[in-house]
RNA sequence: GGCGACGUGGCGGAGUGGCUACGCAGCGGCCUGCAAAGCCGUCUACACCGGUUCGAUUCCGGUCGUCGCCUCCA
């Protein structure tokens, strides 16, 4: 089990992972607002901290993440209005979705994937929790937190109180004590479709009667759902850096005000992905959905260009970008085919793969583990006789690349029978070195079936040209 | 304006007070009938100006520039 630091953004440095029980880690991460379909900038976290927990139990941790739901909110509702249907149902549709986009991924599913809208009787404690307090006030409906009374509102994103303004416009200001406040819960309003009364969740004595039905804040479901699934003082908090401000530090702020504890040891946050030299985002209009790009690249592709680059580090996308991972794909593929499958790595290439994790230990640092991997299959390549796959496999099962096979396929003999026919012309050609002729078999090959023509020692390999 | 991050070779992207990141692309070589794959080599990299140091891309200060957050946002 390796020493492990993170970056957390609280403290601003590395921090080492020390669980609250040995061997066990709780990792929470804000998953999307279901208003749309998700973009490869979504899946940045999705793939960051599914990994980190892949690594976790590589080294002998048990990894629980916690990725929600946001699926009740003002987005969905403006989104829902505008195709005149129902709230509840295109938040579930796009729910499903992102399911399926990110199922596309290969890496599987979270522990955990909490819904907001069924997390209501949490919510509403909370909230309770936080009047009974001192910490909240309900007003013409609405509840806000009052941030004033939390002395270490601004740790998490290093602001100070008199240079923040608490937004969602300007509306509700009239009913806050403090424009520094934010909305722990919004009474229903005309054209909102769903609502919740707390009264169904708590004993009426402790429910201040300005508090009406309406549907929580999107700060408070994250705190209640992380730890009603994690506790408190949970491992690791990750998310957007984009979120940081206000939605990490109002959630930091809440848990403090609430339980006297802080919410998490570590917050980590990755970097935004950039199209262009802009943040790629919904409200820019920049998009490259999720599932158009994992289809048009594969997810090998996609998670190979992901862990391209340092998760704290804004990482561009182009399509330049995703043909580099492919190619980065295809080398690891071309090595495959002389490793001996299932059978141990020589000692003496060992280093490359402890240099590998041991890059992830520090930060977390896939871009230099990367090339600790690409050392090893260097070392490979160079050496005479093939070499068992052990290490590698050991190395892409963290990655999530755990599926790639060797380049080629199993029986080619079957599946390109034309195309094999044509080769063994070629091959026939050849030996009566009439090489004019095999040249242009292979030309015909490659134009008529897509598949590349390969001689090697004793014969010809068939390979599909999108799989160099 | 405030807070934070960053400026690395054609591109992406790590890292370090003095020693090859890695990958992609290009070029040269080996191998091949020719290719492909692979291997070897190559492409004078660290924004600019000062400072500290025997020595700085790597530390400190400044300048210019870029990006993120400060409003919903992964």
């Amino acid at each position: 089990m390796r020493r492990i630091r993170l970056h957390d953004t609280m403290s601003g440095g590395l921090v080492e992972l020390r669980p609250r029980e040995d061997g066990k880690v709780g990792i929470y991460a804000c998953g999307p607002t279901v208003y749309s379909r998700v973009h490869i900038g979504n899946a940045r976290p999705f793939v960051v901290f599914s990994l980190l927990a892949r690594f976790l139990e590589h080294e002998g941790y048990e990894a629980t993440l916690v990725v929600n739901l946001t699926d009740v909110n003002d987005k969905i509702y403006d989104a829902a209005r505008a195709q005149g249907r129902p709230s509840a149902e295109l938040a579930a549709e796009m729910g499903r979705l992102y399911v399926s986009d990110t199922d596309a991924l290969g890496l599987g599913r979270p522990d955990r994937e909490p819904l907001a809208s069924e997390a209501m009787g949490e919510i509403v404690a909370y909230i309770a929790t936080l009047i009974e307090r001192g910490h909240a006030y309900a007003s013409g409906g609405d509840v806000f937190f009052e941030v004033r009374s939390d002395p270490r509102y601004g740790a998490l994103s290093h602001r100070r109180i008199e240079e923040m303004d608490q937004g969602e416009g300007i509306e509700g200001s009239e009913r806050k004590r403090d424009p520094l406040d934010f909305a722990l819960w919004k009474a229903h309003k005309e054209g909102e479709d769903t609502s919740w009364d707390p009264r169904e969740y708590l004993p009426a004595q402790s429910c201040p009667p300005e508090w009406a039905a309406g549907r929580p804040g999107w700060h408070i479901e994250c705190s209640a759902m992380a730890e009603e699934r994690l506790g408190v003082g949970f491992e690791i908090h990750g998310g957007g850096s984009d979120l940081v401000f206000p939605h990490h530090e109002n959630e930091a702020s809440q848990t403090r005000a609430a339980r006297g504890h802080e919410l998490a040891q570590i917050w980590m946050h990755n970097g935004m992905i950039r199209a262009g030299s802009e943040k790629m985002a919904k409200s820019v209009g920049n998009i490259a959905p999720l599932h158009e790009v994992v289809e048009k690249w594969g997810a090998h592709a996609v998670l190979m260009y992901l862990v391209g680059g340092h998760y704290r580090q804004p990482l561009a996308f182009s399509d330049s970008e995703l043909e580099d991972a492919d190619r980065r794909v295809a080398r690891i593929r071309e090595a495959m085919r002389r490793l001996r499958a299932g059978e141990a790595s020589p000692p003496e290439m060992a280093h490359s793969r402890d240099a590998f994790f041991d890059a992830l230990a520090e930060d977390f640092n896939t871009p230099k583990a990367l090339a600790s991997l690409f050392e090893w299959v260097r070392e490979a390549n160079r050496r005479p006789d093939a070499v068992g796959d052990a290490d590698l496999r050991d190395m892409l099962d963290v990655l999530g690349l755990g599926s790639l096979t060797p380049t080629a396929l199993a029986d080619p003999e079957r599946l390109y029978r034309e195309a094999w026919a044509l080769a063994e012309e070629r091959q026939q050609a050849r030996a009566a070195r009439d090489y004019a002729r095999a040249d242009a078999l292979r030309d015909q090959i490659r134009a008529e079936h897509g598949v590349d023509v390969r001689d090697v020692a004793n014969g010809f390999e068939l390979i599909p040209l999108e799989e160099r």
